[in-house]
Order: C-alpha cells, then sequence, then structure tokens
DNA sequence: AAAAACTTTGCGGGTTCCCGCAAAATGAAC
DNA sequence: GTTCATTTTGCGGGAACCCGCAAAGTTTTT
C-alpha cells in the first residue's frame, strides 16, 4: 500500500535530502509531494489526502504550527514528525496546543543522525509512537517540575510578550486584574526575576515585564513566531482592535 | 595562488553544498577549512590564516556576528560572506557595527540560486565589493528614511529590550533619564505606536514598552541572539550587575 | 465529606513609565 | 560667525506596573 507523504520544507538542500531518503526508508512505498512554503502546503492539505506530513517549524510567512493546525483540522490522527533546525519551548508549546489528544508526532532537531531520524519516522509513521527529541526543553506532563510555567502562567506571558496592559489580559481572559498580576508574580519568580539589583541612587536597574519577556525569548520559551500566532489569535476572538 | 577559505555552518547538508561549490567558482585554487560552530571558528581563527569567510548568521551559541567580530579583530580587510535563512535587520545593524570602515562583505539569504551565490562570491571575495541582498531590510547610509530607527534609537530599543530601566540605561550611556525617554518617544513613533486604543472603562489595551519590542520582534529588527549580544556587551562594559 | 493546596480577587501604596511644557546645548548648514 | 535643526534636559502630573495584606473560591488529595 502506497504512503502519500507531504514534505514541507523551505530549504531546497533539506527538501532533496528528505525525497531521496523517503523511499529508503522502511515505510514501502511511498509518493512523496513537496511544499516550500507554509501557504503552499495549507493549500495541498485542503485539496489532497495525505497520510502523514514531514514538517519544517521556522519558515517564512506561515510557521510549521499554523501548518500543524491545518492538518489536524482535516483529520485529527494524521501522524507529523517536526524536522526542525529549532528546540524552542515555544514551538513545543505551540505544538502541544494544537495537537488533538488523539495524534501522534515527532519533534526532532535537523543535527540528528540519517540512522536517527529514520527510525523516527518509522516509529511515528508506522508505529504510531510520539517521539520528541530530548534537546526539546519542554515536558509534555507538566508541570514536570515546579519550577516550569503552568499552561496559566505561560498564555499569560504572550500575552504581555504581545504588549497587552493587564488590563487587557484581564478583559481578554475573563479575569480581574489582581488575578494577571498574580499570574506575573508567578512568570518572574519562575524565571528567578523576584529580586531585581539597584543603581547607585536605588533605583531598579530592570523592569521585570520587559526583563522575563527577554529572559524567556533567549531561553527560547517564546518567539517572534508565536507572538504572530498570539496575534492571529486575537484577532480571532474578535479582540483585534487592541493591537490597532 | 591558493586561496584559503573558512566555512562556518552548523548545517552538514549546507557546508557540504558550500564545500562542493567553492572549487567550481573563479576564485582559481582553493583550500577549505569547515567549522561547525561559531566557537570552533572562533579558535581556528585565532590559531590559523584565512583569505575569505563564508558565515551562517543563526547558529547554536556564538553568532555569525559573534565570529565576524573575532574574524576582523584579527585582519579588519577579511572579506567574509554572511550566508543565511534570515533577512533579519537585527543582524545586518549587528554586521554594520562591527565590520570595520575598511571591509567588504556580502549578504545573501540561502534562498537565492547558486549561480547568484557564485557570482556573488566572486564579488565579494575577488572583487572587493559589498554586496547585501535587497529583502535585507536595512541600508547601510542611513537614515535612507527618516522612518527608519537612528543608530541612538536602535541602540536604546535593544537596551529596553534586554529589560533596563530609564534610569539604568541613562546611567549605562551617559545620558539622563529624560533623553531616554525622548529616544524611547522616537522609537514609538516610527512604529507606529503613538496612538494606542483604549478598552471600554478608557484604559489602555497596549503597554507601548512591550508592544514596541514585539513588534521589533516581529519586524526581526531585533531577535534572542542581538539580545545575547547586548548582554555580553553590558559585562563587558562592567555593568553585568545590572541583571544580576 | 473534610482538609489541604492552589488560584482568584479587592484594596491600597510605592515605583516606573510616559508625556507635555519649556529651555538649553550641540551639531550641521550656510 | 551666524542661523537653523536636532538632541538633550528638568520639572511635574497622570497612567500602568508591582506587590503586600487578607480573604474568598475552586480544585485536588486524603
Amino acid at each position: 500500500m502506497t504512503s502519500h507523504i507531504l514534505i514541507v520544507e523551505d530549504d531546497e538542500l533539506h527538501r532533496r535530502f528528505l525525497r531521496d531518503m523517503l523511499p529508503e526508508s522502511d515505510l514501502g512505498e511511498v509518493d512523496v509531494t513537496e511544499a516550500q512554503s507554509g501557504e503552499e502546503a495549507i493549500n495541498l492539505i485542503k485539496s489532497r489526502h495525505f497520510d502523514n506530513v514531514v514538517l519544517d517549524l521556522q519558515m517564512p510567512g506561515k510557521s510549521g504550527v499554523d501548518v500543524a493546525r491545518a492538518v489536524w483540522a482535516k483529520n485529527s490522527t494524521t501522524p507529523i514528525l517536526f524536522w526542525s533546525n529549532h528546540a524552542d519551548e515555544a514551538y513545543a508549546r505551540g505544538i502541544y496546543r494544537v495537537a488533538p489528544k488523539e495524534a501522534n508526532y515527532g519533534y526532532l532537531l535537523k543535527s540528528t543522525s540519517s540512522q536517527r531520524l529514520k527510525s523516527t519516522i518509522s516509529g511515528v509513521f508506522r508505529d504510531g509512537q510520539t517521539i520528541v527529541d530530548r534537546a526539546v526543553n519542554f515536558t509534555q506532563h507538566y508541570p514536570a517540575n515546579s519550577a516550569e510555567l503552568t499552561i496559566a502562567e505561560y498564555e499569560t506571558l504572550v500575552d504581555i510578550a504581545i504588549g497587552l496592559t493587564d488590563h487587557a489580559v484581564a478583559e481578554y481572559r475573563s479575569m480581574s486584574v489582581r488575578s494577571v498580576q498574580g499570574r506575573i508574580k508567578g512568570i518572574y519568580e519562575k524565571l528567578t526575576l523576584s529580586d531585581v539589583s539597584t543603581l547607585d541612587g536605588g533605583a531598579a536597574a530592570v523592569n521585570r515585564r520587559t526583563r522575563a519577556i527577554a529572559l524567556a525569548l533567549i531561553g527560547r520559551k517564546i518567539n517572534s513566531k508565536i507572538l504572530e500566532m498570539a496575534e492571529k489569535d486575537l484577532r480571532a476572538r474578535g479582540k483585534g482592535h487592541y493591537l490597532d
């Protein structure tokens, strides 16, 4: 039986590498289709059937998480292998948020060996496993440890990272301003921002809010793609005017 | 005469592509050395001589801008070709800031054709040209137009993006707090943030400071690597305690 | 069902950010 | 050297952020 596989990959060398490697894997006969962008992929997904998808995460325009959402909207059990240069917790959380419970997927770094890639493809596409590279610093069962941001804290972190005020987050998430501030304080604690140093005159050297965003960015808990998706969600929920 | 070329590229497929392509270019005889990381590259640069460097920008650990700084510290006229998936103004400004006046360099996206890559290599390495891909949204002669951030505004944007307070920026840059606030207002105007919308109760929906950072991030004026470099510069100038 | 843990919430005070008003200082152009 | 443009600067007021104190509500564990 022929497997129909969609490769979504803007990098030509990587796309070619996958195209050549997939027939060598032990999936049996495969029919490979390629897309060079998230937009192209979404159009293909709407009009054609694919058994499996190999998906880069960071692409110009729509990201891999955008495409995954479209794949799983069409068929919530389609296995996806995320294959990326980036081990961002931001992407891992994004995937976790859009993945249906019944889906299985893989998340592998491009720096892993061809052998490892082949065995992961088999595991995800043929054997129905979920396999996440350990370099992706995010567990699925959380809080795996209490230093990780909860779902609620992460959601609030993204909200303040796109620039919303406490009042706007409160209205958007249907909670009080004080609640929002409580979650933000929790974020600061987990990013070890409870004490900030002061200047000679006694004023603080660091603004906690922007420092937390910087740390999350440098620690790859958030990235620009995730912020774009968050803005899109805001607009989809009728609150786009906040940003105008 | 043999050209000694250093390739700095974490992606194995891209490194291999360059290694195969360089002897085909019209540089004459070439001797190619490869580094898989910024750190490895910096060690090689210190101990060996290279006539030219091909440099990825976004790598784990030290970025291409870090490596460029080391290259030009050793020899301020070594031509460098920056070859990247990312057309970030952040990187362009970073390069511009570390490039000596007498250096020539290229900045090309990996999505351009092999033909174009070869001709750019010739132009930069043999003919001493500076060639920047037009997708890199940053001119060298600025302000090319008054909507672009000035050097001073950009420097302040990066300072607030890493989380410094107005007082800390003032002390760090030896200027008054009001001056810092004036520059920040200029940043907001150029990011079209002068008017922000309000919620039903009249409170603002958007915090300008964090919204400006989000827009700069999404617009690729800044990125996490640039923030890491800014933190390093802070520490190098004896102000690392601001962040502790 | 009860107890414990976690989250939400209101109030109020202190700090930082943001901006207007106005003037001084510096740099560029003539 | 003079004029013009740009940048810097001080003061003060309003808004947003941050947090302590305390209590209520919800969820989880026993």
